[in-house]
RNA sequence: GCUGGUGUAGCACAGUCGGUAGUGCAGCUGAUUCGUAAUCAGCAGGUCGUGUGUUCGAGUCACAUCACCAGCUCCA
């Protein structure tokens, strides 16, 4: 048989692992962990009997990283027992950043339990223990973890198909249930940290038991693992939640609430502008503005359908069960708002597409552990809009929201950073969703067309549709790594109907429209707190809440400066002037500490000639008159400059 | 909601064995008038998240509760 590797390619007579076989073309290396045949990971062990095209893997590859980070996890889970014995494994896989292992223990693993563990995996990779696989049938593969008390594993064995392999990986006295694959020694793990213990539920399920989760990271050398380790707390310094305090955008305060913030005078600015931005551009795209109620009776929440399947989710005022007295609830979404909108009066197939807009202040009761910074709140104000379309417009109006998202998302300079996701409904979950089969099918197929035709390139989420449509969402990631939807567009066939919206077409017939839920730019809050991240802090001009600070050199420059602040502010822009008696490095100290993009320094030369000396963000200074200073800002502001 | 962690001045942090609360920065006042990352001096600032308990005595111990953080589960 023919082995290709790389390039180089050997005959064999017998069988031969792919390590042997390397290692006869001498393409092994230090670096290389594990090998891809027909695009699935192996283990150097691997055993080749056949005609085969071997890719070697190294810890750049992703492939690589995952059976490397899934080796550590296993090493973890040893070093667990060892330290343990009681504890029970449940399962541990490779993450994107590293590792973990779901662990059922009486024993609560706390920051110094950690500390003890990660020693004990030190010792095991020191150790060098060698990994080895074997199969086992499934009354034997039982009978092994029965005999371990390892009643999680014993409960996966179970649910495994009944054609599985059942594989085993052993190293040293620990043998774990395992697909693989591994790495073949325990010794390649040069580098290793736990990051973190959290609880995590059996399968994900709340109503299961909580387990512990242990969090790790893996490299193969010592550099590779600092180097993440300060990367990542440079992500952190990034952190909105810390970043947003600092700088004075927002706060919170207990006797207020969880989920409730304060914008604070400069995040209240950003987000005036953002505001103000978004609607001027829907007003040029054809949108009407309307203004409706934060809230309303609980009927129009029962027509809705909101009464129904997100009873829980709502700040409620009054009794929801006593039909006798009248019950408010604030509103979570707006739909049934602005659908009132249409039913204002009778409507013609000429009136559509309607496409309404607004800011639109939002109330969800949001359970206690989901509240984080700016991210997730219980009172948002989103840029909300419907889109009520007769079913030919559907495609060009669908396009149209998609375009408006996208420039929003370009400007902010956040568009790089997104990835696309197909919400759909869980066909086994129908007490979560409104409508029939046939209505989702079609829901959900003509947006796979539209999504197509556009050249979106998504992932599908399953059960994450709205209770009354499929959604296309566009997800961001914070600093954590951990992804939100920023933008979200819906196709709605069943609202409509509920609230008795129809139009007259051109045959004189009734007709029900179409909707899109459709938001531009996702919620104020949350861009903001994105936005913080992207920039650090460092807002670009237009969106700066403090575009200028003037800084004279000494009180006899007072006068001037106050005069070059008082142009630049009548022209618009947003001017702070630091007349404090402090010296002038320590004025632009801190103005660099509170990330104002341009300081003008002025002093006696300066007064002469009637210049300033712009110092920007980078520190580099040019000195220009005033009113060339003044045409470059409101330029800059004007282009969006990033 | 669940698991774990954290709450001391605006911010960053000390506070030993339970014995009447401290440092730095920020702030205020005065002096200094300075050319690109911190001028000098003085002053003020606290119900130690909140409540209850144990104790002669609680920042410190116990219980409860609120808020903040990470993760799970949910979600814009």
């Amino acid at each position: 048989m023919k082995i290709k590797i790389q390039d180089q390619v050997r005959e064999y007579d017998a069988p031969v692992t792919v390590y042997d076989a390397a290692k006869d073309m001498e393409l092994i290396t230090r670096a290389v962990i594990g090998a891809e045949i027909d695009g699935k990971t192996v283990a150097l062990t691997q055993e080749i009997t056949a005609d085969t095209e071997v890719k070697l893997l190294t810890f750049e590859d992703a492939a690589g990283k995952h059976l490397f980070r899934h080796t550590a996890s296993h090493i973890l889970a040893q070093a667990v027992k060892r330290l343990y014995p009681a504890a029970k494994l449940t399962i541990g896989p490779a993450v994107d950043n590293g590792f973990y292992y779901d662990i059922d223990s009486d024993v609560t693993f706390t920051p110094d339990a950690l500390k003890a563990i990660e020693g004990e995996m030190k010792k095991i990779v020191k150790e060098n223990l060698k990994i080895e696989r074997f199969e086992l049938p499934r009354a034997d593969a039982i009978a092994l973890m029965t005999e371990k008390e390892e009643p999680y594993k014993v409960q996966l064995i179970e649910e495994l198909p009944e054609d599985a392999v059942i594989s085993f990986y052993r190293q040293g006295e620990f043998t774990d249930l395992c697909a693989g694959p591994h790495l073949f020694t325990t010794g390649a793990v040069k580098a290793l940290k736990l990051t973190q213990c959290t609880g995590a539920y059996w399968k994900g399920d709340q109503n299961n038991k909580m387990l512990q989760r242990i969090y790790g990271i893996a490299f193969p050398s010592k550099d590779e693992l600092n180097a993440y380790v300060t990367q990542q707390e440079e992500a952190l310094k990034r952190d909105h939640n810390k970043l947003g305090r600092d700088l004075e955008l927002f706060t919170t305060v207990d006797v207020i609430g969880q989920g409730l913030p304060i914008m604070l005078p400069k995040g209240a600015r950003v987000i005036q502008l953002l505001q103000r931005w978004v609607e001027d551009e829907e007003q040029k795209r054809g949108y009407l503005l309307t203004k409706t109620p934060l809230m309303a009776k609980r009927d129009l929440y029962k027509i809705s359908g909101h009464w129904d399947h997100y009873l829980d989710g709502m700040f409620v005022l009054g009794d929801p069960y006593d039909e006798t007295k009248e019950c408010f609830a604030l509103r979570p979404m707006t739909c049934p708002f602005q659908y009132q909108v249409f039913l204002n009066k009778k409507r013609s197939y000429r009136d559509l597409p309607m496409r309404l807009g607004e800011t639109s202040t939002l109330f969800r009761n949001e359970d206690s552990g989901e509240m984080h910074g700016l991210i997730r709140v219980r009172q948002f104000t989103i840029s909300e809009g419907h889109l009520i379309l007769r079913p030919d417009q559907l495609a060009e109006e669908f396009k149209g929201c998609l375009d408006l998202a996208m420039h929003m998302l370009d400007t902010l300079g956040l568009k790089e950073d997104c990835s696309f996701r197909f919400s759909q409904w869980d066909p086994a979950r129908t007490d979560k969703y409104e409508g029939t089969p046939e209505q989702w099918n079609e829901a959900q197929g003509i947006m796979k067309e539209l999504l197509d035709a556009n050249g979106i390139n998504y992932a599908i989420g399953i059960d994450e549709a709205a209770f009354y449509g499929p959604k296309l969402d566009i997800q961001i990631k914070n600093v954590f790594g951990k992804e939100d939807t920023l933008i979200t567009i819906q196709i709605d066939m069943l609202l409509a109907k509920k609230f008795g919206m129809e139009y007259v077409d051109s045959n004189n017939q009734m007709v029900t429209p179409y909707i899109i839920h459709r938001t531009s730019m996702g919620c104020y809050e949350r861009t903001l707190a994105l936005l913080i991240e992207k920039y650090a802090g460092a807002f670009p001009m237009w969106l700066a809440p403090e575009q200028v600070r003037v800084l004279p050199i000494g009180d006899e420059h007072v006068a001037y400066a106050k005069s070059v602040q008082e142009k630049l502010s009548a022209a618009g822009l947003r001017v702070e002037l630091d007349d404090s008696s402090n010296t002038i490095g320590y004025k632009i100290r801190n103005t660099q500490l509170q990330k104002v993009p341009y300081m003008l320094v002025i002093g006696a030369k300066e007064m002469e000639e009637g210049t300033v000396s712009v110092r920007n963000r980078a520190g580099e200074t040019v000195t220009k008159p005033v009113d060339t200073f003044l045409a470059e800002a409101l330029l800059e502001v004007a282009q969006k400059k990033r």
